[in-house]
RNA sequence: UCCGCAGUAGCUCAACGGUAGAGCGUUCGGCUGUUAACCGAAGGGUUGGGGGUUCGAGUCCCUCCUGCGGAGCCA
């Protein structure tokens, strides 16, 4: 007799196993007591039969609650009236630990309520395949990178200083000096495309933003590549061909989740295709104005905007070459028009919006020196990134892709706040 | 910070200014194939806090607190 996973139970007909789990739920009919069992890989219906089974295999089934710890001990029988086809005929149950009553139920919650049980809401079916799901992302832009010989270089987390200077940062203390919460990786990854070409990397990034939106975390995850000698076209082949991968990725994978999330697939699929539309900021502008929005050249896009951008063609869409003056510090001007920036957003489809910022980078020390000046940043906090441009500049670029509004769009979640373990948001905290 | 909505049983929600209700969960009973099982019964309440109007307030007014949605900002 074996241990043997849920999932993989359908290969083991006729065994006798022991699954050990919790339990999910459980139904009685007389004599027939089902007991649905989950243990992360899978849900198992296990069925005692009262006749034939023990006194106290019988009263132990019975006394089971919601998510008490259990194991079982049966034969695997194919059978088409349990969910999945297989179900375990059970001869010995083991109660490790009786649940007292358990503050989720199998009917609806609100979503204050679910927050303040993130850590046990986690167990639920739908969050369950929300985490798979952002589980096969992180793994296939890791996988995404790694086959394209990039290097992961890691970005601090406390840092001295505003990277970008315009976003509000958390604080804490650091010895008597003042440390701040990262909200880019992006400056300290240049000087490490310097020294292996193709760099990217990955990790939290905070916001100190008081927003209030089905859009925004306080604390989010972030992946930026960031490329050496790549220009601006490049940037945008590897946005779309880095995305598109990952939504054929989680397709291909997570068919299951996605239909435990009752995701409307055929609006996924598309995004798996290039080319995604390339629409410039100008055309952009025409087109809202076409739709009735009030877009005025100069302007950036609200969410409204963003999804009508990206809804005409139902697929994610990158607006390229904004204005110079609504974009950060270190984008490179577009040489036909120094008004405007090298830069890109990309727009998700469905309301989503943007899911990627990126640009290619101001190459030049004295032009970099001057944007430095002229945003009114401390020059002095910025000596070390002038040395990029001053030790051996080189064109580069690179974009942003927070993560979980990936996992959002992919799994058709209506607020961001499913698609991290532990949300940190405005008033919340806990767990 | 601004605008809008909400707060009633453990949870999700009802209740014309006139006796505080249902479903789920819990406990007990019933049923040999259930699929968020079903049937019967029981227990469960300072209606977010404070103040006011009224013969009478869950309901109307003021105020505070908390949450939700949106704006701004951004990924």
């Amino acid at each position: 007799m074996r241990d043997a996973e849920i999932r993989e139970l359908p290969q083991l007909i006729g065994q006798e196993v022991r699954v050990r789990g919790w339990l999910y739920n459980a139904r009685s009919s007389g004599k027939l007591r089902f007991l649905v069992v989950r243990d992360g890989s899978g849900y198992l219906q296990a069925v005692v039969f009262k006749p034939s089974a023990s006194e106290t295999l019988w009263n132990d089934a019975e006394r089971l609650t919601q998510e008490s710890s259990l194991w079982v001990v049966g034969t695997v029988k194919e059978d088409g009236r349990a969910p999945g086809g297989v179900e375990l005929g059970v001869s010995e149950l083991g109660i490790v630990s009786l649940c007292p009553e358990y503050p989720i139920t199998p009917k609806e919650h609100g979503p204050d309520f679910l927050l303040n049980n993130r850590h046990l809401w986690l167990r639920s079916k739908r969050q369950h395949a929300v985490m798979r799901v952002r589980n096969e992302i992180v793994f296939g832009i890791r996988d995404f990178f790694y086959q394209r010989n990039y290097v992961n270089i890691d970005s601090p987390i406390l840092t001295p200083a505003a990277c970008e200077g315009t976003s509000t940062l958390f604080s804490t203390d650091y010895f008597g000096d003042t440390a701040y919460l990262s909200q880019s990786g992006q400056l300290y990854l240049e000087p490490a495309a310097a020294a292996h070409g193709k760099v990217y990397c990955f990790g939290p990034t905070f916001r100190a933003e008081k927003s209030k939106t089905r859009r925004h975390l306080m604390e989010f995850w972030m992946v930026e590549p960031e490329v050496a000698w790549m220009h601006f076209d490049g940037l945008l082949d590897l946005a779309e061909e880095f995305v598109s991968s990952l939504v054929a990725r989680v397709l291909d994978r997570c068919a299951d989740e996605l239909a435990w999330l009752e995701r409307d697939v055929a609006k996924l699929a598309p995004a798996a295709e290039r080319p995604y539309p390339r629409i410039d900021y100008g055309d952009a502008v025409e087109r809202l104005k076409a739709k009735g929005f009030p877009a005025q050249f100069g302007d950036d896009f609200g969410g409204d905007e963003e999804t009508a951008l990206a809804d005409d063609a139902g697929k994610p869409t990158m607006i390229t070459r904004y204005p110079a003056a609504i974009k950060a510090f270190y984008m490179e001007p577009d040489p036909t028009d120094p008004a405007r920036a090298l830069a890109v957003d990309m727009i998700a489809p469905e309301g989503y919006g943007e899911i990627i910022g990126g640009s290619e980078r101001i190459s030049s020390y004295d032009k970099l020196e001057q944007r430095i000046a002229e945003h009114g940043l401390p020059r002095q906090a910025f000596e070390w990134y002038l040395d990029v441009r001053k030790y051996g500049a080189f064109p580069h670029s690179g974009f942003g892709m927070g993560i979980e509004r990936v996992v959002s769009w992919m799994c058709g979640l209506s607020h961001l706040r499913e698609a991290i373990p532990y949300p940190r948001m405005l008033n919340r905290l806990y767990p």
